[in-house]
DNA sequence: CACAGGATCGTT
DNA sequence: ACGATCCTGTGT
């Protein structure tokens, strides 16, 4: 067992969006490989759920690191973020692909029979392959239990940045930031990276 | 109390 | 290109 503690995620955003690459979701029998991220948050970020202040629902965002966040995007998706910098500060990554290494058939039964890339390629996906729901928000993925979040067990060797997707409402720095992480060689991606 | 809009996905 | 689908945030 190689749980990620909280001094992992008490970090800036950006560098904890570039490491969870390679890192492991374990949540009952499925396991999956994070190959996608993408940093929210840190100081004046317009594309952040942060960026109106604390609300009931992104709170958590501002909480201890390591919790979960999850919220529901477009009335459907369930939307799986981890909270990362000290406490009093807003920040998550949105884990938005994975490469399945456990629970293939569970997966792709939730994933509704789909097979290959559509089953984890994307952030909708990745909550609609996890069985998640909004009722995850603030659970510790530091504690053993639950969803845990473990370390690399083969590390990514190369990582692509790139801004991110579907901000368009944000500024146009914030559009343009590459806080978009993916890892270099794998298929498991939501789309091709735009710039490195 | 009412209403606009979204860190997306799957089908047309 | 578009509709699904519903909760959140904001305003009255």
């Amino acid at each position: 067992m190689a749980l990620l503690a909280a001094p992992f995620f008490e970090r800036e955003v950006e560098a904890v969006a570039r490491e969870l690459i390679g890192a492991e979701i374990r949540l009952g029998a499925v396991v999956l490989r994070i190959t996608e991220t993408e940093a929210y948050g840190g100081p004046d970020d317009s594309a952040s759920h942060a960026r109106a202040g604390r609300t009931e629902r992104n709170a958590v965002m501002w909480g201890p690191p390591g919790r979960v966040y999850v919220y529901l995007c477009y009335g459907i998706h369930q939307m799986l973020n981890l909270v990362t910098g000290p406490a009093g500060e807003a920040g998550a990554v949105l884990i938005r692909a994975c490469e399945p290494l456990a629970g293939l058939e569970i997966v792709r039964r939730r994933r509704g029979g789909r097979r290959g890339v559509e089953l984890l390629a994307g952030p909708g996906r990745v909550g609609a392959a996890l069985g998640l729901d909004t009722g995850w928000s603030h659970h510790d993925a530091c504690r053993p239990g639950g969803m845990e979040l473990h370390r690399p067990t083969r590390p990514a060797a190369e990582l692509l940045a790139g801004p991110r997707v579907g901000v368009s409402f944000a500024s146009a720095a914030d559009r343009a930031a590459p806080r978009r992480f993916a890892e270099a060689d794998t298929i498991w991606i939501s789309r091709k990276t735009s710039s490195s």
